[in-house]
DNA sequence: CATAGGGATATGAACGTTCAAATCGCGGTT
DNA sequence: AACCGCGATTTGAACGTTCATATCCCTATG
């Protein structure tokens, strides 16, 4: 009658039906080397037979350990243009699986003390670590949870202290220098950029980048950078002065998928077409770069979320940088159309189109 | 020196501090009225000295309850465009915490078998109960839910089975039946529909909410309808006779913003101006109606997290639909700006331009 | 032939909490 | 004065697992 409950067996039903004892079923789960073949294969039988699974609580609660990792959702980025949060979210669920953990997704509501969540949790052991999302310069989290010992992994560099090795980030620089690169064989002679105003780690990353392979390829001038908020009219506004100085046969960069898409209906209110007048490269690689044929560097969330997932898991090493591929869609060829057979990368290689998605259900 | 483990105070820490028995301590934490006021006064002084949480494990064990309720990540649907995964996941994760729950992320890697996964967490006791999303005709799930006494609640209706009231839904066709009435009342005249293929509930209802909206108002024939899969470029494609067929002056209701956006995209092929020429309606006010100032039907997250919650917890009633709001942009205006001073709601009412974001950080 | 060694399995205890039942203290009732 | 009732608090047991240790039994070794 108790909801969900039923006919659960528990270790020492199989115990009983496999006629043994307890321990020795624990160990067919947990260490099966130490139990001779005969007996495990009858008890592995039970185990199937009876679909026992270890209860999670008297696991935890005996081992002192949790068996989940806690990831902060962000409320202030989620739902954003280009967020890639829930694809974020999907890979540490499937790859947490393997390494028998389940993720914790939790909310700081109190933005007055960022720490109280993360404390509460690790009161109630209720996380064994955290995934960090969203590293800054002065993020407070990293050095508390050195201080209590808490293992911990970010997306994003360890900004304010270089000794912590103990994240996997994507190298923005690399990506926004790919994209010079890209566009200027493509054939844009100048290159602007249009980022977030200095002060973000990641953005003044992404920045240099730009500055980098524009000075090197004498494609561009240092001062064609303009700066904006993520929000499409300040894009807009703020791209246009850039649309002015690079021109047709010109082209911009841009830190994100939203501050392109801003650029992108600066271009449109000219008259001006994305690709063939003016090229335009996002980061990110969102759903929106998708739809709208935007040439992106994408995001590797899968090797992001192993690499992370590896590290709180104490495998690999940290400190890593990984390149983003460049996925070039039509927004960055004069033609119109997809300019290079295939894209043009550091590491893994991506189809041009890029339309490898799970034909698609509907919500 | 275990990592995050360090000095976490148990029951029995707090109930030597305060100079009483543990179930004191216990019964202060979850029935305080029991407790003679001076005595709790005592007993919380000491909690918070202490910084005592009750171990979520041992309480689980003991309780039988996880204190967790599942979540199925539907890894077909997430990363597409418009989706609103990731803030559905936000306000659970928020809601369930007054309700001492946590939200557990799985995902399903068997497609042929899509009730084991459900089954692992039930007989490892990882969850309390469910909460479903993307119902469909056919779904095996309620029914396989309900066999085993599992609570669970679900975003859309149990479409097989009308006994079952275990969910909150979106009117689909009342947001429809709004936005023809809104086109209908901001001049346009001849207003289409571009839908999913028959077959997916959502997608029928949404549909059918278009036509009586449609016929009632004598705004267009109930052949005005066209059909396409979410890709934005068979959207573009099917809507394509819609736009022919309502000309200048008509307008095109869609069933998610994904299709809208394909519309979008056909319009300025044909030099269109969406609002201006043709009206465009969306569904779900997603991240990309904000940002290309369509018009759309917002999906009552919020509300329904809660409503889903509240079931879950015994609370509240089920089978209720929830009506979409319309929030009006530019597309749905005929001078290129939002028309009427607020949006047209059978509910709550958002402002018109629907830009009360909190102040956008990067990533 | 006695015994050491060691692989396989079993037993006792503990993780931290809550439930059920017992005990305590005290004012009110007969 | 003895007892009842009741609120406040305590005690014993149990949730299901794993760790540490103990036991068993068989084989190899001197």
């Amino acid at each position: 009658m108790r909801a969900g409950r039923g006919d659960r067996a528990t270790i020492v039903d199989v115990a009983r039906a496999a006629e043994v004892s307890r321990q020795t079923v624990s160990n067919v789960v947990n260490s099966p080397h130490r139990v001779a073949p005969a007996t495990r294969a009858r008890v592995t039988a039970e185990i199937h037979r009876l679909g026992f699974r270890p209860n999670q609580a008297a696991r935890s609660l005996k081992k002192e350990r949790a068996g989940t990792w806690g990831v902060q959702l962000d409320t202030r980025t989620v739902g954003q243009l280009g967020s890639i949060l829930d694809r974020f979210l999907v890979e540490l669920t499937t790859r947490s699986a393997p390494r028998d953990h389940h993720i914790l997704p939790f909310v700081a509501p109190d933005v007055a003390d960022p720490m109280a969540a993360y404390q509460e949790i690790l009161a109630g052991q209720l996380a064994d670590g955290f995934v960090l999302t969203d590293t800054r310069y002065e993020d407070p989290r990293p050095a508390w949870l050195l201080d209590r010992q808490v293992p911990f992994a970010a997306f994003g560099r360890i900004w304010d202290d270089p000794a912590v090795t103990a994240w996997v980030d994507v190298d923005g620089a690399a990506g926004t220098e790919a994209a010079v690169r890209h566009l200027a064989s493509e054939g844009y002679e100048r290159i602007a950029f249009l980022g977030w105003p200095a002060g973000s780690a990641v953005g003044d990353d992404r920045r240099e980048g730009w500055r980098r392979a524009v000075v090197a390829l004498d494609v561009g001038d240092a001062e064609w950078a303009a700066e904006s908020e993520q929000q499409l009219e300040l894009a807009a506004l703020a791209a246009a002065p850039l649309v002015e100085v690079v021109g047709s046969g010109g082209a911009i960069v841009c830190a994100s998928d939203a501050l392109a898409l801003g650029a992108w209906r600066s271009l449109h209110e000219r008259g001006l077409r994305p690709g063939l007048d003016i090229g335009l490269v996002g980061f990110d690689d969102s759903d929106i770069a998708e739809a709208l044929d935007l040439t992106s560097l994408r995001q590797p969330i899968t090797e992001v979320a192993e690499g992370i997932l590896g590290l709180l898991a104490g495998e690999g090493w940290g400190g890593r940088l990984l390149t983003p591929p460049l996925v070039a869609r039509g927004s960055s060829s004069r033609s119109g159309r997809v300019p290079t057979p295939a894209a043009i990368t550091a590491g893994a290689t991506y189809p041009a189109g890029d339309r490898t998605t799970t034909d698609g259900d509907k919500r």
